[in-house]
DNA sequence: ATGGATGAATTGGTCAGGCCACTTGGCCAA
DNA sequence: TTGGCCAAGTGGCCTGACCAATTCATCCAT
């Protein structure tokens, strides 16, 4: 019948297997695995899979081949399953402090440096949000605009990027959905008025009153998120649950 | 010499090569491409380079290869083209300075959260990094571990896992080499010391000066890299730096 | 003895050719 | 028309070999 498994390709289970031994700390970091001929042999299957499964993990950033050396297991210190209990989850409570924390030392930069060409990047972003409260798919792509352009601003590439990285991922599939009940016109324009507040600390060169409207602006949003659906549908804090977790662990 | 970077293998070239056809559109969502052996021949390489050309783009999603049938363009490279000209590569100092904004904040906060179970991890991460200044691969993994461990202070998952990652950027094969110039049991020593007084500024919740002492141990890191950085190899053409750069985004 | 050059062993990179399993599409028979 | 069957096309995998880069122990000159 559905025979269901499509049976895998034998480059795929041996690539599988060795992401396992490195997962489970059987191959340490940095260590050297055999040499390609030696895993061919002991996993019975030919060089060229050998090889073709190692490219994958190469790919994936798992080991590093090193010509003529050999073949090393990278550092990457993805997840590690360390914890018995998994929690890979976080939620969107803990990502907000996260952003709030990093968002206002940003803010607070930006606003030693900002110029009135930095300026007039964020009052335009400030139009365009004016202009599309009703669209939640385009108020959406111009707040995260806003906010990597106030990294933008100190100037530093690595920081424009972590900064949309952390937005974005507030977009799993699990969210979005309980965003869109409470994302509207309304929460919009609100969102709106808390960037303007922000824009003009920075344009006076404020770096306490750029902190402080980020901090407002970040605990708002949370705020707006967690009276619409947090009660009904996650009775307490999530984030803090992890959080105590964590610090026992660490 | 220092080849300074590896030699492009050959599947990768022809991984660069089929993946610019897609970019550009030479061959269309959903299209067939050529058999692997009509691949090869045109290429003028072996099937088994063909073949591990195509693992590593089927890894990357942009293909889709069906046992029998054939080799087809993925849909999901429609979203790619969003950000043409990815070269998100940073410069060791751009992300250093990201980590200094960053980290600082985070330190700052976690002075005002520390409690004496939070201050015993550091220091026995301290006492770890005294007994391996001189292996640098360990030195590398508690000097992570310290950092993140401050982050853990805050008790906040997502902020651990942004540290982590912003950390391991730094481990791309290319600063990779250059750091091995410049680590040595003296620069751990001193950077042992820049924790620990760290340690002691959060330990003492003091925000101000966790943050300020955070600022200087990157400050220094900064010194310490970019000294060694000027003496030793920097007579790379930039044509075999950028190779390198396209090599270690994966 | 010490330090640098050298060559053999090791190891990944590539090639050639072949056989097998799966997919596909058309042919043929019911 | 429908159903199964078959053969060509294609990817999956193997064997065996040689090349190129790296490593390390050895040897020679200082």
């Amino acid at each position: 019948m559905f025979s269901a498994v499509e049976s895998r390709r034998l480059y795929r289970q041996v690539a599988d297997q060795i992401r396992s031994m490195i997962a489970t700390g059987e191959l340490a970091v940095g260590q050297r695995l055999p040499p390609e001929r030696e895993l061919a042999e002991k996993l019975a299957v030919s060089r060229p899979t050998i090889r073709e499964a190692l490219i994958v993990l190469e790919v994936e950033g798992l080991v590093h081949i090193r010509m003529g050396s050999g073949i090393y297991v990278a550092r990457k210190h993805t997840v590690q399953p360390a914890q018995p209990e998994r929690e890979p989850f976080e939620g969107p409570f803990e990502l907000l402090q996260a952003r709030s924390i990093i968002e206002c030392a940003i803010a607070e930069e930006a606003a030693q440096r900002a110029t009135s060409s930095h300026i007039a990047v964020l009052d335009e972003n400030l139009q365009q949000m004016a202009s599309v409260v009703n669209d939640t798919d385009a108020a959406l792509e111009i707040d995260r605009a806003f906010h990597t352009a106030i990294a933008g601003i100190v100037g530093n590439a690595a920081l424009i990027r972590f900064t949309g990285e952390i937005y974005d991922q507030r977009m799993t599939p699990y969210f979005e959905k309980l965003a869109s009940h409470f994302e509207g016109p309304d929460s919009w324009s609100r969102a709106m008025e808390e960037h303007r507040a922000i824009r003009d600390a920075i344009a006076a060169n404020d770096p306490a009153a750029a902190k402080q409207a980020m901090r407002t602006h970040l605990d708002r949003s949370q705020k707006r998120f967690s009276e619409s659906f947090g009660e009904e549908l996650f009775g307490e804090d999530e984030g803090g649950r992890a959080a105590a977790r964590r610090n026992a662990k660490i």
